[in-house]
DNA sequence: GTAACTTCTCAGGACCCTCTGAAACGGGCG
DNA sequence: CGCCCGTTTCAGAGGGTCCTGAGAAGTTAC
C-alpha cells in the first residue's frame, strides 16, 4: 500500500487504488507527474506518445488520463476520442502550454474534463485529478469531503474557500496553494526545497527566498491577531499545527 | 541478523529487512554510506555506475535507492527512469553536490523521492531513507511512530518536536541532530569522533571540541534542573539514558 | 485603457547559530 | 599538596537565516 501518512487515499468503489495514465512526449516531464501522482497512492503509468498510450489505455483501463496536447505523432483531441471507445467514462487533465488554442481545449473540456497550462505545479495537477475523479463519481470518499481541516482552520478545495473560527479568509491563487500543501502535511516540517517543488511550477528555478515572502503573507492573512499555527523551525523550514496541543 | 541494540528495524511486510542500493563512484564514500545503513538493519549493495547499479537492482529488487546525480557513465535522471521501469514503486535519495543542477533535481523530487546535498551527515541520509520508506508505506511500523523516546524525553522527527516530560524544548538544527543520534542509540557509550562524523558533515576536519560544546548546550535545555539523562564517560564520551533503571 | 491585484526582486536589518579561544574546574596520581 | 589531563563553561566574532517593506513588472477585471 502506498499511502501517504495520515492521510487515506483515493480509492476506486472496489477498494483497489486508482488508476492513471500519464502521457507526454518529454521523459522528464512525465517521471516528475508520475511521481507526483503515484504519491497520492494511486497506480500511475507512462507514455510517450498517442499510439502508446492507447496500448496502455487497454492494458491498464486507467480511471483517468494526464494529456499533453502536443505529442509527436498526434495530437490530444484524436487520442481522447479513441479513449473514449477504449473506456467511455474516462476522465481527461489536459497539459498545454499557455499560448497555445486554449479555446479549442476550453470547448472540448466543457464535459468532464479539465486542463492546465504549463507550466504548472504538481499541487495543482494533483488537485485536479482529485477533483475530476471526484466529480465524476469515481472514487470513494475515504475522508470525509473535499474539505481539509487542521485545528479551527478550514479549507474547502471546490470553492476555495479558507476560514479560520468561522471567519472568512481571501487567499491569493499562490497563498491559496501554498496553505493547501502545509494544511495537507499538518505537524511535519516542510522544507523551502520542498514547498518550491510542489507549489511553484515544476520548473521554476527562483530561489528559496519567495517561500520566506508567502509565509509572511500567509502569516498576516491566517494568523493575524491570533494564537499562530504557522511556526518557523530555523535550519529546517516551516510546520502547520493546531494551536493547542 | 544486525539488528541495532534497542531498536527495532523497520522490516518490509513480510519481515524480511529492507533493501538498499547505493550508488556513487566514489568507493570511499560507497563505504561510508553502506555501513551507515548496514548498521540500521537494512541489507545494502553498492554500484559504482549507472550499468552496475541497473543490474544490481535487477538482482536485489530494493526498496529504496541512494543515488549520486554524477555518475562515470550516464546521470542520475536516466538511472531513475530505468529503476522505475525494474522496480515502480522503488524510492530514489539523490546525493548532490549544492551548487550543481539543483532545479532539475527538485523538480525530479517532488514526487516521493527525496534529495541531500553534499556534503552531508550520515544522520541525515539515515534519516532521509526512513522518511522515504515511511511514507512510501514500505515499511511496516515495528516502532509506534516517527517517535524516539527515551525515558520521559520524546522527539518527533517529522515535525522537529521535542518534549520532556511533556515540556517543549526548543533545539537548533545542530543541537537537534545531536540528540537524535543521541536517542538512536540510547544506553550506549558514544565517542566524540563517532558523533563527529555521524552529526556534523562526513568531511568535517573539525576537532572534538565542537562535540563538548554541543553536549553541554544540549545539557542546559535537555537535563535542566532535572535528573540528568546525558552522562560523560571520562576518556570514552556520552551516554544518554532514562532516569531510573 | 485604466485600476486593482498578484507575483516576484531587492535591500536593510534583526536575530540566531556556529565555532574559536581562553580560562576555570575537578579528578587521579605522584 | 601540586601537577596534569580531560572536561566544562564563558564570552564574543563572524556568518548565516529569516522577516519585512518598498516597489517594479506582469496579469486580470471592468
Amino acid at each position: 500500500m502506498n499511502t501517504r501518512s495520515g492521510r487515506p487515499a483515493l480509492t476506486r468503489p472496489d477498494g483497489t487504488p486508482l488508476r492513471v495514465l500519464v502521457v507526454d512526449d518529454d521523459p522528464d516531464l512525465a517521471e516528475v507527474l508520475c511521481g507526483a501522482l503515484r504519491y497520492e497512492g494511486w497506480q500511475v503509468r507512462t507514455a510517450g506518445d498517442g499510439a502508446a498510450a492507447l496500448a496502455e489505455a487497454r492494458e491498464l483501463m486507467p480511471d483517468a488520463v494526464v494529456l499533453d496536447v502536443m505529442l509527436p505523432d498526434t495530437d490530444g483531441f484524436a487520442v481522447l476520442r479513441s479513449l473514449h471507445t477504449v473506456k467511455p467514462d474516462v476522465c481527461v487533465l489536459f497539459l498545454t502550454a499557455r499560448d497555445a488554442v486554449e479555446d479549442r481545449i476550453a470547448g472540448i473540456t466543457a464535459g468532464g474534463d479539465d486542463y492546465v497550462t504549463k507550466p504548472f505545479s504538481l499541487e495543482e495537477v494533483v488537485a485536479r485529478v482529485r477533483g475530476l475523479l471526484r466529480r465524476a463519481g469515481m472514487a470513494r470518499q475515504l475522508e470525509e469531503g473535499p474539505q481539509l481541516v487542521v485545528g479551527d482552520l478550514v479549507m474547502d478545495e471546490d470553492s476555495h474557500e479558507v476560514t479560520r473560527g468561522g471567519e472568512l479568509i481571501e487567499l491569493s491563487p499562490t497563498e491559496f496553494e501554498l496553505l493547501r500543501f502545509l494544511m495537507r502535511n499538518p505537524r511535519r516540517v516542510l522544507s523551502k526545497t520542498q514547498i518550491l517543488d510542489r507549489v511553484w511550477s515544476y520548473d521554476f528555478g527562483g530561489r528559496a527566498h519567495v517561500v520566506e515572502l508567502y509565509i509572511s503573507y500567509l502569516r498576516k492573512k491566517v494568523d493575524a491577531g491570533r494564537e499562530p499555527m504557522i511556526h518557523t523551525v530555523r535550519g529546517a523550514g516551516y510546520v502547520l499545527k493546531p494551536v493547542s496541543p
